[in-house]
DNA sequence: CATTCTCTTGGGAGCGCTCCCACGTGCGGG
DNA sequence: CCCGCACGTGGGAGCGCTCCCAAGAGAATG
């Protein structure tokens, strides 16, 4: 492995210009710079990263840390969506993305990637991919004053996030469906430890409180954001409840998916006897039929603002804290009972939030 | 942020017996490290991860690579569950595994990931999980001497890897149809460029070949892994072929779930009409009925066993190299036509290959 | 023509660790 | 009683970079 000493001998330089030159410093002479170039390349010269950090006392690194509940889900386009978002913005950038994965089956893996990975300066700054609202993670990189992000906003602490307006979202969507004239609308929600779910359910009673009605406990059911979850809840629904629901706000596309099946293997049609109403507004989901219909969610933006606001941070520590909230919007096809089936992509729209 | 010297200063001993303390060297006494412990937990010390690796010149850090064709279908349970498989050997580990993906949109993405975070020794090793045949990192990895391991053979090179055989367990598959009765069978495989695409429609052609078949191109569609892909490949073979299959091959249980749709769809049912067969043996792809006769791979123990090959590469490169082919079977159930639908686990099996 | 400035260049001093060698100290055996 | 040998311990010498300051060569200024 050569050094950067090395290479200063070799092109007959001392090693501060070949610093320079590797730096992109601009106090380099054309001549110099030519000459180092070429034995850099000849000698296929990659400077050693951990004397780098040591003296510079910083990576160039930032992680994407995805927590347990998050891993094993990781299956839903959603994630993979968000991943491939945020990953596309780390590459654009002077970064490189590296993603942490916890699996949660000891306690003490989060402690060790924490230490080892984290505090110990390996990444420059983390975004976190959690949703759990209770994630200890939260406290400690903020204690430690360690530069993070969250995806997905805080019920709690004032933290830097990104996030969309669930609570917003989901009240329109159920409103949507409330105009439609359904008035048993049952929800399939997320976990009840994520801030997603939480938000998403808050809008759902909001809407139904608007319109007059109690939500019925009956018809609430919270399951795991995968389709087999969607597909079991729906199921279990179908089965305990004496008055079915005539339509179903399901905070997923992918758990809507499940639903779908599981309402047609019940023998009832969609949004004939039961409308639907999906949320992320992912493509991957468009296979089924009828179409659904969905609150759009801008998936790809939220994991790449997520690593913007990371490198705005790291880069200006100065600036105010970023809380971001990105715009969403309703997509009206066939399985709310809206007109003909519209082909993908054409839309209605409705409002929508930013700051 | 402290140091290793300001921690040797608070408990009243040096440097290098607070660096014994921190690494588990056993030359240290009793007193003195109970000493040293109290403080570094007092002061929240941990140690700065670019001075270690400078140091010891190894980071204890291994990669795990995605390709960019991979990271598209990143949604695929196959993936999830096998990078499961990777981060949980790594954490049972003294490593830390660290996810790098490409995107593939720009074609220096790769190569600054390469340069940045491989070859600068960010990571001691990786593992990767690619499968593209041509995917030109093998060789830069090989020529730069670099330890890695491939999950999935490589069809040239002598290098680490860990696989199925998965050109026996198609043909087992298809055998297997064969052995029903049914004569004019069809695959749905993943893409062309791919080696267990490669592998598994070679199987495919040599099973065939040994009933004395010839395939029919007609019946040979190449799809992308996907459940929409599958769906698209069914129903594109069903429109164009006069005289539809009695029984698919499909070479993941993703997209045979969407063939299963497609199916029926088209009106035809399963097994009576067409049979299918699928390839994973994953969970998450029995919420269909019928339930899904596949070839089982023991997809978490491929990430898993990846990761254990190559920290045995790290810790002894005087080992012989690694290539390891793990055992698969076949899981009859109720899609390929046989007996009544049997419950998830219980399973006919047949052979399998390992070394 | 002396003075100041700009442009390039070189080298010292770390960054915070690990690794190795040397130095006590106390013990048992010859 | 002395020698050798463990056992703890301390400190020097790096690891391969970045950052800063100094210095020399010209160019520009009065």
């Amino acid at each position: 492995m050569l050094t950067l000493e090395e290479i200063a001998q070799l092109s007959g330089v001392s090693r501060s210009t070949v610093s320079r030159v590797v730096n992109d410093d601009p106090r380099v002479s054309p001549a110099a710079r030519e000459r180092v170039e070429a034995v850099i390349k000849e000698q296929n010269y990659i400077p050693n990263a951990a004397a780098r950090s040591l003296a510079s006392r910083r990576t160039r690194i930032i992680g994407l840390l995805i927590s347990p509940s998050v891993g094993v889900i990781l299956t839903d386009p959603f994630f993979s969506v968000l991943i491939q978002g945020a990953v596309r913005a780390g590459n654009d950038s002077d970064y490189i993305l590296t993603i942490l994965m916890e699996t949660g089956d000891s306690p003490d893996t989060a402690d060790r990637i924490y230490r080892r990975f984290i505090r110990s300066r390996h990444v420059d700054g983390v975004v976190i991919l959690s949703s759990v609202v209770e994630d200890p993670i939260v406290e400690r990189l903020k204690d430690d004053r360690f530069p993070f992000v969250l995806i997905g906003r805080h019920p709690h602490h004032a933290v830097n996030f990104v996030d969309i307006d669930n609570r917003a979202a989901a009240r329109d969507a159920v409103l949507h469906l409330l105009e439609h004239g359904y008035r048993r609308i049952g929800i399939v929600d997320g976990p009840a430890n994520m801030i997603a779910s939480i938000d998403r359910y808050a809008g759902y009673v909001n809407a139904m409180q608007e319109a007059g009605r109690m939500p019925d406990p009956a018809l609430t059911v919270h399951s795991d954001f995968t389709r087999r979850g969607g597909y079991r809840a729906m199921q279990s629904m179908l089965d305990t409840t004496s008055e079915p629901p005539d339509a179903m706000f399901v905070a997923s596309d992918t758990m809507a998916s499940g639903v779908l099946q599981a309402l047609r293997d019940f023998g009832l049609r969609v949004p004939d006897d039961v409308a639907v109403m999906g949320f992320d507004g992912l493509e991957e989901t468009l296979v089924s039929q009828p179409i659904l219909s969905t609150v759009y969610q801008p998936i790809r933006d939220l994991g790449a603002q997520g690593v913007h606001a990371l490198i705005d941070l790291l880069e200006h520590p100065e600036h105010a804290p970023i809380q971001r909230f990105l715009p969403f919007r309703l997509q009206l096809r066939r399985s709310c009972g809206c007109g003909a089936p519209i082909p993908t992509g054409t839309t209605t729209t409705t409002g929508g939030v930013a700051h």
